[in-house]
RNA sequence: CCAGGGGUGGCGGAGCGGCCAAUCGCAGCAGACUGUAAAUCUGCCGGGUUUAUCCCUACGGGAGUUCGAAUCUCUCCCCCUGGACCA
């Protein structure tokens, strides 16, 4: 694989990319190509952590990277997450790794990392603390939506480390050259963009992947691009926004069933998203290459065209434009092809003792948020 | 530590001695309308039940005043704004 192919890949995962230039100088480099993403372990893990995850992993192992998923249980004890009981939040983690796991990501070339095993690391805090001396606080506090929070609600202090020890990991704990975390994720990651070459580091190309909706109508009322984002984003609060990788057969066609899908819209439509984000992109999970061996297959009674399959996202995104796709036909194949793809990490948590045993934790615990 | 302002149902936010299980908005649920959803309209929306002008639990915690308190008093806890102290 030549670095263009490989760069057209990376293309492929993020919405956003930190600069290209860098990314090649960084292939022809003899740099350690390392990328990281980190997730605070808390409740139950939705198909954009769980899936996309996974499909994005195994893109960037495809060109060569190693991945290192940062299993920030520390980050969710500052932030709150699941009361602020560690012991709670590293059982969602191990739950966590179970998940990915049983989704097909490619483990042979994923490091999982803990940060309770950085957190009485002194080079780790020194590192955390030339990073809080060189950024001013109100550059910190605009980094606050990567805790999923806003600048209105009452922060605690902890809330201020946070950020700087998100940063510090970049160079320090992950030794990442690539930061491939959400779009949600970016201040921060440009942040270490802008202060990593003066703290004699390195200037770390930052890939940020799509956030993806939520299954309920976009919200009206916001204009700022990036809190309308937020806002839309897929969210553990909402239950019913969000397709869990654990839920059953019927909550899945449930959930499909009364998420928002305008006929003919094919903008801020949640159904299509999951078709080009995930379906279409799911042979890169192990156990699923074959997927859309056949194209992506609708069925529909014959009355409303008799079944038809699809070779790219683009005809399916053009017949639901021109509206010989009806949304109800796309929402069957689609909860159809996405519970497809949950069936092996159901399977896992049913026939794997241990993995059963961590599930029933996790769904004794209450969540916070 | 001081001064002032607050803590009400999932959230926001009224109420400020009885007519308060608590106006209203959002969210949620159900139905109508659509071959999906959304929008719109209707009902429900603390819990229980014999669905009722019934019972229970509730307005930060506790104690009290009163025939009666979310509403008054005391006390404790917490939050916000400002100040004082450290300097």
């Amino acid at each position: 694989m030549n670095i263009d192919e490989k760069i057209a890949l990376i293309q492929e995962v993020g919405e956003e990319i930190v600069t290209e230039e860098d990314l090649r100088k960084l292939f022809e480099s003899d740099e350690p190509l390392i990328t990281y993403d980190g997730f605070e372990p808390s409740g139950q893990m939705h198909i954009a952590q769980g899936i996309i995850r996974a499909i994005n992993t195994n893109i960037f192992i495809k060109t060569g990277f190693t991945f290192r998923m940062w299993v920030a249980d520390w980050f969710a004890y500052l932030n709150n997450k699941m009361g602020g009981d560690l012991k709670k939040i590293q059982t969602v983690g191990k739950y966590f790794i179970e998940i990915w796991r049983a989704s097909g990501m490619d483990l042979e070339h994923t490091e999982f990392l803990w940060t309770s095993d950085f957190i009485e690391d002194g080079e780790y805090w020194k590192t955390i603390m030339r990073i809080a001396k060189t950024t001013s606080l109100n550059r910190i506090l605009r980094t606050v939506e990567i805790m999923g929070r806003n600048e209105r609600e009452t922060l605690s202090a902890a809330q201020i480390i946070y950020p700087c020890m998100q940063t510090a990991d970049i160079f320090y704990t992950m030794q990442a050259r690539v930061t491939q975390l959400g779009m949600d994720q970016r201040k921060v990651n440009m942040l270490a963009r802008e202060i990593g070459e003066e703290l004699g580091f390195w200037k770390p190309v930052v890939v940020s992947n799509h956030m993806l909706m939520g299954l309920n109508a976009p919200p009206k009322d916001i204009q700022d691009p990036v809190e309308r984002a937020i806002a839309m984003k897929m969210s553990k609060s909402m239950p019913d926004s969000a397709i869990f990788m654990t839920d059953t057969t019927k909550d899945i066609e449930r959930k499909i069933q009364k998420a928002y899908c305008p006929e003919g819209e094919i903008k801020h439509n949640p159904i299509l998203e999951y078709c080009k984000y995930i379906i279409f992109r799911a042979h890169y999970l192990k156990g699923q290459e074959n997927i859309l061996k056949d194209g992506f297959l609708v069925k529909r009674p014959a009355k409303f065209g008799g079944d038809v399959s699809y070779q790219t996202y683009e005809e399916v995104e053009k017949a639901f434009a021109e509206k010989t796709l009806f949304p109800l036909d796309l929402k069957n194949a689609v909860a159809q092809y996405i519970d497809r793809l949950i069936t092996p990490v159901r399977k896992h948590f049913t026939e794997n003792k241990e993995a059963a045993q961590l599930l029933k934790q996790v769904q004794s615990f209450r969540i916070t948020r």
